[in-house]
DNA sequence: TGAAATGTTGGGGCG
DNA sequence: ACGCCCCAACATTTC
């Protein structure tokens, strides 16, 4: 009797658990991708994530028929009911899966997995999207930890991670395959042709994640740690939509990262900042897990009495990359335009959003959620706490990025900024990060007006600043008292 | 995985 | 030679 194989955020055949398990016997394999929008985070799935599932499966259907099987695809409202509908027509008695961990995820599933073994059903998930499984890593006193830096250093005392399954030559097919909806059907692409930046910018899929991975280990893990901070520069991994997705594993990279280091004699790669990266990937799920009001509710509850503004001028300053800060805005477009921004940059419009214009971080995570090609509920909810002060092991509220040192710092001859902002790309370094105070002359040589071609300041960063701090000491007399 | 304000030090100009 | 001031450079504190 057949096996369901049900696909999630694991889109890869190679160190796939559920996909191994469903092997073991000679039973035929029935792969599917079920599509419920909504079901899975407290948001739809955006676009630009859409956009990216999309190319994402069809490779995965590929992979699949060049061995002898199928992709099964179903757009519904209510997952279980579908599986249940699906098993019944291929008279299927097993369905498996690699677990998730977004709360409603984890509500949904266990749901599904009661419902399907009261219809008698064999029902397995496994672990092929982390490390650690978020409840393995405790503190001694047996709670979750809500500190990076011990997280990671129990991880790392830990044996290192199973090495990755392979992945198989072929599925046994069954003697018939159900019904599958064309994947045009899903509606996952935009109906205006909006994504041509993040389609030159990007291919989804498997294969690619690993011939980027090996250039990455090639070519950049060595200036990784000074090169990670400029955005001006191609310095960084780019595995994380494709984590994201599970069209790579994170036991996949460790294991990759680790057979470089030992060819190329490198020393301490646990310690590398490289890995490290993946640790705070590690950190953001178990976080999430044992805290999972996160993605709406601050951690520490007294920020949610905090004096946000609303400003929906400010805010759509903000997402569309005129708020006249340059490095702010370079890094807006480039998240609007390739559906990716650079780490750096992240913090640096976060920190400009929540303090200097003190707009909920929620307003955040929401936009970037919709325009984020790695959109995860996980990193997302830890990233934008982590700016805005909140969260666990979070940077203090009153480090507030100034947008004109960050730039002349990170991208000193000014390139990333020329790169998104064209308007700006005839002036010169010196004045880059900040237009208003080039010489006039200078401006008019460069085709630049200021509040016509190129907006000016929508707020000045020394008063935002301290109306920024005005407002946290505010909260905390209120909180004091 | 800051920035700004404030404090300290030391060299040079100068009466 | 000396004290004084200025101020850059660096260090510390504060948010």
């Amino acid at each position: 009797m057949p096996t369901l194989l049900w696909f999630r955020q694991d889109l890869r055949l190679a160190d796939n658990p559920a996909l191994a398990f469903a092997l073991k016997g000679p039973d035929p394999v029935i792969p599917v991708y079920i599509h419920a929008p909504g079901e899975e985070s407290p948001w739809a799935a955006g676009g630009a994530s859409s956009w990216w599932l999309h190319h994402s499966l069809r490779a995965l259907r590929e992979d699949l028929r060049q061995r002898g099987s199928e992709l099964i695809l179903r757009s519904c409202a209510d997952t279980g009911a579908e599986l249940l509908n699906i098993a019944s027509q291929t008279q299927a008695d097993r369905i498996v899966w690699n677990r998730r961990y977004e709360p409603a995820a984890i509500t949904r599933d266990a749901r599904i997995k009661s419902m399907l073994r009261g219809e008698k059903l064999h029902c397995e998930s496994f672990n092929g999207a982390l490390l650690r499984e978020p409840w393995e890593i405790n503190t001694k006193s047996g709670g979750p930890y809500q500190v990076f830096t011990p997280f990671w250093r129990q991880c790392l005392s830990l044996a290192d991670p199973a090495p990755p399954l392979p992945a198989p030559t072929s599925l046994p097919a069954p003697q018939r395959w159900p019904r599958s909806s064309s994947l045009e059907e899903l509606n996952l692409l935009p109906r205006i042709a909006w994504a041509t930046g993040i389609e030159s910018a990007w291919t989804p899929g498997s294969h690619q994640a690993h011939a980027l991975l090996q250039h990455f280990l090639r070519h950049a893990l060595g200036g990784y740690p000074a090169a990670r901070d400029r955005p001006d520069l191609d310095g960084t991994s780019r595995m994380s939509p494709y984590l994201h997705f599970g069209q790579i594993s994170p036991r996949e990279i460790w294991h990759a990262l680790r057979a470089h280091a030992a060819d190329n004699r490198i020393a301490g790669w646990r310690e590398s900042r490289f890995l490290t990266e993946i640790g705070w990937r590690e950190f953001a799920h178990h976080l999430l897990y044992h805290f999972p009001e996160t993605p709406l509710q601050p951690l520490r509850a007294p920020f949610a009495r905090f004096a946000w503004r609303n400003d929906a001028a400010a805010l759509r300053a903000w997402q569309r990359g005129q708020t006249g800060y340059p490095i702010v805005d370079a890094g807006m477009r480039q998240l609007w335009k390739t559906g990716w921004m650079h780490n750096r940059v992240r913090m640096i419009v976060a920190s400009f959003l929540v303090k200097d214009l003190m707009i909920p971080w929620q307003e955040g995570a929401r936009w970037f959620w919709d325009t984020l090609v790695d959109a995860d509920l996980a990193s997302n909810t830890l990233g934008w706490q982590w700016s805005a002060g909140c969260g666990a092991d979070a940077a203090p509220f009153f480090r507030i990025f100034n947008p004109v040192s960050q730039g002349q710092k990170f991208d000193a001859a000014g390139d990333y900024v020329r790169k998104f902002i064209p308007e700006l790309s005839a002036l010169s370094s010196d004045w880059i990060h900040a237009p208003w105070n080039a010489p006039p002359q200078l401006l008019q040589g460069a085709g630049i007006e200021l509040g016509v071609s190129y907006p000016l300041p929508i707020v000045d960063h020394g008063a935002a600043r301290k109306r920024a701090l005005a407002a946290l000491s505010a909260l905390k007399n209120q909180t004091d008292s």
